[in-house]
RNA sequence: GGGCGGAUAGCUCAGUUGGAAGAGCGCUGCCCUUACAAGGCAGAGGUCACAGGUUCAAUCCCUGUUCCGCCUACCA
């Protein structure tokens, strides 16, 4: 039995690659439905195929790998299913950038083309992220990767859409949606970011037609939108305005006469003027009010955000303005001066608002008309709801919940589709022949974006599909038109909104639409572990989804972690500069540090300030543990025995005793989601009690050969190590692995030994009673060492003594612990008995400590404590018999409390004597 | 505008059936004591944001205020 020996310190790069590698060549993490156990699933919020594992996706696969590997190693049939998504606006973005620095542009290489390009990228890049997850330790099912637009999952969502519309939940529609004129597409509300900014409210004078003198005067913050206006609007109940309704004002900049009405929907009497002026193609508000009084629509703006030339010519707007393709903020400053110059801006003044942009490039967004796709949520949102007012879904922490059900309540139909190539297409076709009418050939319009290649011959321009084209859904390309049997069919260019795979995501990753085992084993998933920014975006949608196409919830828990912000609190971003890499930390202080302070900073409800101070904590620790398996290995050698634990001696009782209590806390504390307490208790258990304690207790039998109690202190030792790395492994598991491997040892790898559970028979209160007995009076002996500046290594003799003879004796029994951690000779005796002559006496809770005072010792400091625990003593001591004075107290507190105060304030006193007689006696000392 | 969360040691944060304020880091002093200086031992440091209320008793429960976050919303 040879056993290599420990390096000095613990060097995580000697060890990670290896065990990262043995692990998923030995297949350990490969899930099976075949498998016994109870199923436990995660499915991995899947990260951009493009991008690179940030310190969130750090936090956020940390917390399901000690899930997993937590519940693998309880005998769960455990699935934890990596993946990831395909991120169209974001990944398109990224491409297209790259086709600049060439001079290209998707439009250049057309739609194939382009879209072979991306796939390409995501061949390129795609594996780096997995990778890194890999560093990472994540033990994930690599084996069952998937990505949002492999075949299956493709399958999956062409079915949910075809499903979707026959079941009248899809439907196409002319709206006004939020439109990126950057990303040149549709997105849904809530991908737009909202941002508070100071702006401008600019007051125009609209001028009666009837009467040119009388003026009505509108307030905006978008001046330019002005030539789009169809009408204006008054409150009908405002007496200044009332009787102006039904006439017609004349629109400054245009030949247009537009109609004043009456809308108390629209109209607010309190603010601006009260008279609001109607652009319904470009405003939602706006848009409504047109819907309601039936105004015409007049968009001025091409997708660019800039003027529209065709728009502005049915605007009847002054052309001398030179308007056409200016984008919109040089535009509003042109229509300003305008304005100014003849006389129809009445003021400006600043103004408070909110304005929306690109959640992916943070262009301001504009409200934009076009044809649309759109999921009608409100019967897929009902269910949803109730699932999680039932507890079915359990929302952890609980306060997510009300957040989740206002908004689901408040929810909006989905628009789906997006004018972009990188994606899943629309399974819909048009019949060019029944649809000539409806099919318009434009370089204006929405479609715009379907070109060539991708399309029959008939569509080789760019086009609008109007909302009048009847559409045919189907999971493939229908072989000719059922009404005419042409076979010239146009597909629908659009591309769906990632969110929609991504909604799938629990089950299309499992094989939906097919009845697989692996759908029937781990279907509904188990937990899902995700950060808040995507509740609504994903984590919502998942549940209707799959109550919806499963009849039955997506995952039991949902698990919501915070943001990871920098230490001083900001968001981390690139431009900032203040971004921790979790690569560079784990590679500076290893992956077990990182993995470490993250779960023990995953406190519910609370940011994670993240320094890197406080891995290097955590590097440290890891370092604490790597010793104290060297040093348990130095003293393994030799027979080990496993008494019952009963029989064992005073420090392994207690160790064992304290090593059950820290298995059940951080079993319940796993269960309930308290990573960071979980991680705390097993930082003290190991750091405070295991090392600092438990190992100096048994050095004494470990060190002396042949000792009575050596083979069994040997088991002990050896077994509360082991244990603790199983207990620790889903948390580090490198350096538990590595550990493990090293010490005597049954099995192949920690990754499958069973978790610890609790063992009643290691619970030991006696032992826990003595220890405290020992902590307390070995601390006491310490500081008396401290204050009278004896060094460490000094050996000295010292007196310690109870009040409680009950204690007294326990003192006796560890006589010989006391005076090996105290280094020194320990006397028990009755502290009465004590010489007081040349003695520090230190007294605290009825337990006496006393020390013998050399002659050369300065004795102030001694002093001074003694001074200072005598007035503590006074003031507390006041305290408690302030309330045992109170006639109210006696009379209405429970009589244990009441019982307690009393022997509380008996103890205080007699302390008080004691440390007031010490102090006496070293004050005469010093006199001498 | 609405909603939610937070305010506890210098910093980051724990702290539930109300009954003597806790940890980590940092700081101070002493130690290279044969597992570990990435360490050991000891120590300093807190009217628990503010003002009321309930209670014998409040960091904890209630009300209000202030200051930070976040989510959400069409006030032109």
């Amino acid at each position: 039995m040879t056993r290599r020996q420990l390096d000095k310190a613990y060097d995580p790069k000697a060890v990670e690659d290896r065990w990262s590698q043995e692990w998923l060549a030995r297949g350990y993490f490969h899930a099976s439905p075949e498998q016994p156990g109870q199923p436990y699933c995660i499915v991995i919020p899947p990260p951009n195929v493009t991008g690179s594992l940030h310190v969130g996706h750090a936090l956020n696969h940390s917390l399901q790998d000690i899930l997993i590997r937590w519940r693998r190693m309880q005998g769960r049939n455990t699935l934890w299913l990596p993946g990831t998504d395909h991120a169209g606006i974001a990944t398109q973005n990224v491409v297209e950038k790259q086709l600049m620095t060439e001079g290209l542009s998707r439009e250049s290489l057309r739609r194939k083309r382009f879209v072979e390009r991306v796939w390409q990228w995501k061949a390129t890049s795609g594996g780096t992220i997995v990778n890194q997850q890999k560093q990472l330790g994540e033990s994930c099912d690599w084996d069952r990767l998937r990505f949002t637009m492999d075949e299956g999952l493709s399958k999956a969502v062409l079915e949910v859409f075809v499903r979707l519309y026959e079941d009248g939940l899809i439907y196409r529609g002319e709206r006004l949606i939020n439109w990126c004129p950057r990303c040149l597409t549709a997105l849904s509300d809530i991908e737009v970011e909202h941002e508070e900014v100071t702006g401008k409210l600019y007051h125009i004078r609209y001028p009666l037609v009837d009467d040119p003198n009388t003026s009505l005067i509108v307030a905006t913050t978008r001046p330019e939108t002005m030539l789009g206006d169809t009408a204006v609007a008054v409150h009908p109940d405002d007496p200044r305005y009332r009787h102006l309704i039904g006439k017609k004002v004349r629109l400054p900049l245009t030949t247009r006469e537009i109609p004043i009405l009456g809308d108390s929907i629209l109209v607010d009497l309190e603010f601006g003027t009260g008279a609001v002026k109607i652009t319904p193609a470009h405003d939602f508000n706006d848009f409504e009010a047109g819907e309601r009084h039936k105004l015409p629509i007049i968009s001025i703006l091409t997708a660019r955000a800039e003027m529209d030339g065709i728009g502005l010519r049915e605007a009847q707007a002054d052309a001398s303005l030179n308007l056409v393709l200016k984008p919109v903020q040089k535009a509003r400053a042109i229509v300003v001066e305008a304005l100014a110059e003849r006389g129809y801006l009445v003021k400006t003044e600043d103004h408070k608002m909110a304005i929306g942009k690109c959640y992916r490039c943070k262009t301001v967004i504009e409200p934009y008309l076009s044809p649309q796709w759109f999921v009608k949520i409100k019967p897929l949102a009902e269910p949803a709801i109730k699932v999680v007012e039932d507890r079915r879904i359990r929302i952890v922490p609980e306060s997510w919940v009300n957040n989740y059900l206002g908004w689901m309540r408040d929810i909006k139909d989905w628009c789906i589709s997006r004018q972009i190539w990188w994606g899943h297409q629309i399974p819909v076709w048009y019949c060019t022949n029944c649809n000539q009418e409806h099919i318009l050939k434009t370089g204006h319009a929405v479609g715009a974006t379907a070109e060539h290649g991708m399309l029959p011959d008939i569509a080789k321009w760019n086009f609008t599909i109007a909302q009048e084209a009847k559409p045919i859904v189907a999971r493939t390309k229908p072989a000719r038109c059922p009404v005419c049997h042409s076979q010239e069919l146009l597909r629908d260019p659009d591309v769906l909104d990632t969110w929609f795979s991504s909604a799938l995501w629990p089950f299309s990753t499992l094989g939906w639409p097919d009845q697989t085992p692996e759908l029937k084993t781990y279907y509904p998933t188990s937990t899902l572990v995700t950060g808040l920014d995507i509740l609504f975006f994903w984590v919502a949608r998942m549940i209707m989804m799959g109550l919806k196409f499963m009849g039955d919830v997506p995952f039991k828990d949902v698990y919501i972690h915070a943001l990871v912000r920098d230490a001083e609190g900001q968001k981390m971003s690139k431009s900032k500069g203040n971004v921790i890499d979790p690569l560079h930390v784990m590679e500076q202080f290893g992956t077990d540090a990182l993995r470490f302070t993250l779960a023990s900073m995953a406190s519910p409800g609370r940011d994670i300030k993240l320094a890197e101070e406080r891995i290097e904590g955590y590097r440290n620790f890891a370092n604490k543990i790597w010793n104290a398996a060297r040093f348990s290995l130095m003293y393994l050698d030799g027979p080990r025995t496993a008494l019952p634990p009963m029989q064992r001696t005073f420090p392994d009782r207690w160790i064992l005793s304290r090593l059950n209590q820290t298995i059940h806390a951080v079993t319940t504390e796993l269960e309930s989601y308290r990573f960071d307490r979980a991680a705390t208790v097993l930082y003290q258990f190991i750091w405070r009690e295991y090392c600092d304690w438990y190992l100096e207790l048994i050095k004494p039998v470990l060190q002396t050969p042949e000792h009575p109690d050596g083979a069994s202190t040997r088991h002990t030792l050896l077994e509360t190590l082991e244990t603790t790395m199983r207990l620790l492994h889903p948390f580090m598991p490198f350096i538990t692995e590595e550990i493990w491997q090293t010490i005597p040892h049954q099995g192949d790898s920690i990754v499958v030994q069973n978790y610890p559970a609790a063992n009643d028979a290691w619970d030991a209160p006696d032992a826990e009673r003595y220890f405290m007995l020992l902590e307390q009076t070995v601390g006491l002996v310490r500081t008396g060492r401290v204050l009278l500046n004896y060094p460490p290594g000094q050996q000295i003799p010292f007196h310690v003594g109870h009040d409680d003879p009950d204690r007294q004796n326990q003192l006796h029994q560890l006589q010989r612990h006391l005076a090996h951690l105290s280094r020194g000779t320990a006397e028990v005796s009755p502290s009465h008995d004590w010489q007081a002559a040349r003695l520090l006496r230190l007294v605290t809770e009825g337990l006496s400590v006393g020390i013998a005072v050399a002659d050369d010792v300065d004795l102030k400091k001694a002093i001074d404590r003694l001074a200072k625990q005598i007035t503590d003593t006074d003031k507390e001591f006041q305290r408690v018999e302030g309330k045992l004075k109170n006639a109210e107290f006696v009379s209405k507190a429970p009589p244990d409390v009441i019982t307690e105060h009393q022997e509380r304030v008996q103890t205080l006193s007699r302390d008080r004597a004691l440390l007031a007689d010490s102090e006496r006696q070293l004050r005469a000392m010093l006199a001498v």
